[in-house]
DNA sequence: GGAGATTAGTTCAAAATGGAACTTTACAAA
DNA sequence: TTTGTAAAGTTCCATTTTGAACTAATCTCC
């Protein structure tokens, strides 16, 4: 098949999966970068977070804090807010529902008493090992249209752009 | 001030911005790609539909169906929920919404008398004249970090990922 | 022509989300 | 030492979102 019949290949791919509506939003928009991106983040996320939910029991919100703990334990959930910008109260509530199924223990801070850092338990790790394949599998379905160079490339130009964040993201 | 010093900076700013958590999230973890897609498009959207609901009384779904009706004219409410992911219901009340503010106009389809093909009205396009270019420029600002060279390289791979998604997403 | 399956859109109710107010704790300035 | 501001987390409640059930219409198969 050569180059030409594999990108009209592509094409009416995307317009059988998503419409034909999607070939001009992800093609001739101005906001085609904005919309790509955010067309991956929930497509990538959407059905796997639904996945996780059926067969683990597990929410987005308690995924992402269980794969940050696992990354850096001793968290609280204001780091977590930070990360995420998701509110207080979302990350409390999802905090309080990891506690109550055994996947995440609460400690004290000795220098701040309202500061409450986090830890896995062994439940946690447990749960992890079970899940964070699946999402890892879908990261690699989504890059597996790269080549090696071409994904090293990708990974420079995302990282310098989420990297330069600071200059356009306010913190709330 | 040398590459280093631009990229040591670049990390201090990602720490001030988004906290420690955050370098380790995006550098270095096995689902860096798939975070940093998600930090890019949570960080790239919130803020702005906040902005938009504020200032113009407009939703992220109301939005994104005046966009997708500025592009393709005579779209139908199960067109924008394949090319967002959206349930039909979600859609289906924004598009009351958007016609009880008068942004939109519905059809219908002698061909098919359940589909209701959807335009934008004179308000419509007006609306939109004053809530793109924010949106634009938030894609600007987002997209500023890289060179026109890296934003052609970038725009090629990126386009390439998606239009590989047929893959690896199943629609509903 | 009729029956059954599917589609387009609507409505309802349950679940999820997030803004605001609250308590407790920490910190800076006077 | 006191006061005022700010931060960390919790709780409440209003709003938003979504799964499911529904109606009307279409399509395919017998």
């Amino acid at each position: 098949m050569t180059h030409q019949d594999k990108s009209l290949a592509a094409t009416e791919d995307m317009a059988d999966t998503f419409g034909a509506l999607s070939l001009v939003m992800l093609d001739d928009t101005d906001l085609r970068h904005a919309w790509r991106i955010n067309f991956l983040a929930n497509f990538f996320t959407g059905p796997v977070y639904r996945h996780l939910g059926e067969k683990f029991g597990i929410t987005r919100p308690e995924f992402v804090i269980l794969y940050c703990l696992e990354h850096m334990p001793g968290l609280v959930a204001q780091d977590i807010c930070r990360v995420t910008g998701q509110p207080k109260n979302s990350i409390s509530r999802a905090v309080s529902d990891l506690l109550e199924k055994g996947y995440v223990r609460r400690g004290t801070d000795p220098e701040d008493k309202r500061a409450k850092p986090l830890t896995l338990t062994e439940v946690g790790w447990s749960i992890l090992e079970h899940v964070s394949p699946i999402v890892k599998a879908r990261q690699d379905a989504m890059r597996a249209a790269l080549t090696d160079e071409e994904l090293a490339q990708f990974d420079c130009l995302l990282r310098k752009m989420v990297f330069a964040m600071p200059d356009w993201v306010t913190p709330e």
